[in-house]
DNA sequence: AAAGCAAGCTTTTTT
DNA sequence: AGCTTGCTTT
């Protein structure tokens, strides 16, 4: 009896397997939360476990906070003091103890993505790293591959000797750990990086987190990297009680380092693993169910599996084509709004999913047209919009201010007169002195490179002692108000930016946000303090503040709907270059691996629907300035005709494709009129728009390829995969390859403009040497000729020299620098 | 020092 | 297209 009893035979399976490794396959909507909580009150209620030592891990907060909130509602006593975190905020709780071990403090901070970039950027510069050839982009992503793998500067120099371009990561790499030290900061890489470091290090302190986490979960195990896996083998190392649910189809964190193989081959790594298959789905439509088996199954090297549901077959599934993304966004909100006139839906229950943040803009629009209420998830994190980071820097800098990165961010914002000259003298003091940037300032009398601005910095500094002191005595939030108002930050930032066209200013919004936001924080923690504020800051995606109360239509990409569920499900930019996205079809450094992971995204958007799922697609869009043409997705091919129902307009009649055969692009529907009739013309084709006669050409053989059977559906196993390889190969790769076009018909003579550009500079200040005669005024000590030196550009020959209005405009052409133009006031020329 | 302008890049996805 | 960046101009 009791709560167990409505668990399927597999689901009490899994619960009831307590001890040992166990694998969970747990397909979408198979119920692995309700299997999870049903666990954990099960090793508690029955085994007598002690909750003390039960960890569970999840990827998210907001995954956290459910399963934390579910297991407290069936978990007699003794839910508090489960383990329940993210794989990061487990490995920050975990340094903050034990950082010093690895020559950190135990406050250190937390760098997002911008701050590790901005760091990156200094030790490029200082080192003179970063050139044409090798991208910042390319240096962060290496090392943080080489985190992801293990894989220390040292080591990474080692392997890669010989490559002098390696032999740059390498530097980069190893300055920028350096950087990192020397701010007391970790990367989001590190913060696991670092714990497996010290579990490796120190003995006693692996053994420690070893008796206390006796009973391990692991959800979403599928997205783990190789750094997690490593800290996970190690923590279970010792009673073994390791328990990973996952679902290998719904692997799509490979971009950042997760490791499919890690479920794959767990039964490898744990020979005596006991593993689960959760195949009953209760979520969705046995339609929705059969598409996304359909789509899923032309997956190689996935674990043979297939989701059924008891419930009945549903609806079909509607594919709706609209000729102009902005038709395809209309729809979308229209027919939500017609669905919730007639009572059929609320907002909440609505998700529209795209593969890009950038999608989202169109449908925002015509939502605020009609009237439809959105959240939007992802995009630009709240915490990394600029108002809200220059605050966060300042209650960093009060907080602790080994930040050099947060102080020289708020130092002259809002401006203070403080400029580029005076940050790099106290810069380069403290590098001489191997301080920090603010102890550097404290100091400011002993910088004899500064003068004029010694005051301004002086006022900065008692600024911030005076907050910390305001600190002491009222509470945070106050103290957040009471910067804004002592900075004039508001103000600051009203002239920044100019209001939208309601008269509202955003960011002033999302500065009351905050001040909330931090209100809040005081109110739910029992001991609150700035740097636990900024901890759990630094920590938080975009999804976990997605409430469930508002009634809001929510947009997002599908990777921020993994996990959700919604009644109605719209998947909108469904074409090939799109979703699948050009990056992974497209035919140079073609990777059938990536194919594979879109797909698994399909899939998980597929099987986010409960009960409707409607997929649209525009024929002809703007994608980064250009209009891009492309073909129906091959995920729609990829799900049989007879699931299907292609309605773009509601008399659109259904009935011809029920006859089980895949759709094609081909049979087409005028919207207009709703007629629906066949093409049989390529040229007269609404595709085609011919406006640069680029995408004509790669689209003649997609209709040649009609007759025969790369879009058969019939028998996936051989049709399926070589239909992908006909789309890697097979068409011309200009099709989805933009910047052919660019090149050749509507904008050469930028390229001419650009290439020309130095050049032309270079002609004018030569010019200006020419004609002009050298008129009266202040004249500078140096003439035509003359060699000069300047602090920057060091020394040159002044090749022209002219009277403007109010100073002399002086042309030099540098020994090292080669030729500027500039004013003789601001240039403080010196004759040698 | 700060404003103004043009070039270039971006957008695949995120803790 | 829109944003950020770097360079020019004042």
């Amino acid at each position: 009896m009791g709560i167990y009893d409505t668990l399927n035979t597999e689901q009490k399976k899994a619960v009831l397997q307590t001890d040992g490794p166990v694998l969970i396959l747990a397909g979408a909507g198979s119920g692995k939360t309700r299997v999870l909580t049903h666990r954990v009150a099960f090793l508690i209620d029955e085994c007598g476990v002690n909750p003390w030592n039960i960890m569970a891990i999840t990827f998210t907060n907001k995954a956290a906070g459910e399963m934390r909130e579910r297991v407290d509602k069936i978990v007699g006593f003794g839910a508090e003091s489960i383990w329940v975190a993210t794989f990061h905020s487990t490995c920050v709780r975990i340094l903050r103890r034990y950082a010093d071990r690895l020559g950190y403090k135990n406050n250190f901070t937390i760098y997002d993505t911008d701050d590790s970039k901005s760091l990156m950027k200094d030790i490029c510069k200082k080192y003179q790293l970063e050139t044409v050839r090798l991208k910042m982009k390319r240096i962060m992503s290496t090392i943080s591959s080489c985190k992801d793998n293990l894989v220390t500067p040292d080591e990474y120099y080692l392997a890669n000797g010989g490559d002098s371009e390696k032999l740059k990561i390498s530097k980069a790499y190893t300055e920028y750990q350096n950087a990192l030290k020397n701010n007391n900061a970790m990367d989001f890489d590190d913060l696991i990086f670092n714990t497996v470091m010290l579990f490796k290090k120190n003995q006693d302190v692996l053994e420690s987190y070893q008796e206390r986490f006796k009973y391990i979960m692991v959800d979403e195990y599928q997205d783990t990297n190789n750094a997690q896996f490593e800290l996970i083998r190690l923590l279970a190392d010792k009673y073994k009680n390791l328990c990973v649910v996952g679902d290998d189809d719904q692997s799509i964190y490979r971009f950042r380092g997760a490791n499919i193989r890690n479920i794959l081959d767990f039964e490898k790594v744990y020979k005596d693993a006991e593993v689960i298959k959760l195949e009953q789905n209760y979520r969705s439509t046995q339609n929705i169910l059969d598409a996304a088996n359909s789509v899923i199954k032309n997956n190689f090297g996935r674990k043979d599996k297939a989701l059924w549901t008891d419930e009945g077959k549903g609806d079909k599934v509607r594919l709706c084509e609209f000729d102009q993304a902005p038709d395809e966004a209309s729809f979308i909100a229209d027919d939500i709004g017609k669905l919730h006139r007639n009572g059929k839906i609320k907002y909440k229950d609505v998700a529209v999913l795209y593969r890009t943040n950038a999608q989202s803009r169109l449908i925002e629009e015509k939502f605020v047209l009609n009237g439809i209420p959105y959240d939007l998830v992802g995009g630009t994190n709240f915490y990394s919009r600029r108002e809200i980071k220059d605050l966060l820097c300042y209650l960093k800098t009060i907080d602790n201010a080994v930040d050099d990165l947060a102080v020289r961010r708020i130092i002259n914002v809002p401006r203070r007169g403080i400029g580029q000259t005076t940050i790099n003298n106290v810069q380069e003091y403290a590098d001489e002195r191997q301080i920090s940037f603010y102890d550097a300032l404290c100091e400011v009398d002993n910088i004899v490179s500064v003068t004029r601005a010694t005051t301004k910095l002086k006022d900065f500094v008692v600024m911030i002692r005076a907050f910390r002191a305001k600190e002491k005595e009222m509470s945070l939030s106050d103290l957040l108000k009471d910067i804004i108002v002592t900075t004039n930050y508001i103000d600051y930032i009203k002239a920044e930016t100019e209001d939208d066209e309601s008269g509202d200013n955003d960011r002033v919004q999302n500065i009351d946000e905050l001040v909330s936001k931090l209100a809040a924080y005081e109110e739910s923690t029992d001991d609150p303090s700035l740097s636990g504020f900024l901890e759990e800051v630094a920590l938080v995606a975009d999804i976990d503040n997605v409430s469930e109360d508002d009634d809001k239509v929510l947009l997002m990409t599908l990777h921020s709907a993994k996990g959700l569920e919604f009644e109605h499900v719209y998947l909108a930019g469904m074409e090939d270059g799109v979703f699948p996205s050009y990056m992974s079809i497209e035919a140079e450094d073609y990777d059938p691996e990536a194919i594979e992971e879109e797909r698994r995204l399909a899939y998980v958007g597929i099987t986010r629907a409960k009960k409707e799922l409607t997929l649209t697609r525009a024929k002809r869009r703007m994608v980064r300035g250009e209009f891009q043409s492309n073909p129906l997705s091959r995920f729609v091919r990829e799900i049989p005709g007879n699931l299907l129902e292609r309605s773009a307009t509601e008399s659109a009649p259904s009935f011809l494709f029920d006859d089980g055969d895949s759709i094609d692009e081909f049979d087409d529907i005028d919207l207009s009129s709703g007629n629906m009739y066949r093409r049989s013309t390529t040229a007269s084709s609404s595709y085609s728009t011919g406006y640069n006669g680029y995408d004509k050409p790669g689209r003649e053989p997609m209709y040649q390829a009609k007759g025969s059977s790369i879009y058969g559906i019939g028998k996936p196993k051989e049709t399926g995969d070589s239909s992908a390889a006909s789309f890697g190969t097979g068409r011309p790769k200009a099709k989805l390859r933009p910047e052919p076009k660019r090149a050749v018909p509507d904008k050469p003579f930028i390229m001419g403009a650009s290439s020309n550009h130095a050049a032309a500079s270079k002609g004018k200040s030569l010019g200006l040497q020419k004609g002009m005669p050298a008129a009266a005024g202040t004249e500078p000590d140096y003439k035509v000729g003359d060699r000069v030196k300047h602090i920057k550009f060091g020394v040159g020959t002044v090749v022209g020299l002219e009277k403007e209005t109010r100073d002399y405009k002086v042309s030099v052409e540098f020994d090292e620098c080669g030729p500027k133009v500039m004013f003789a006031a601001f240039a403080k020329l010196k004759k040698v």
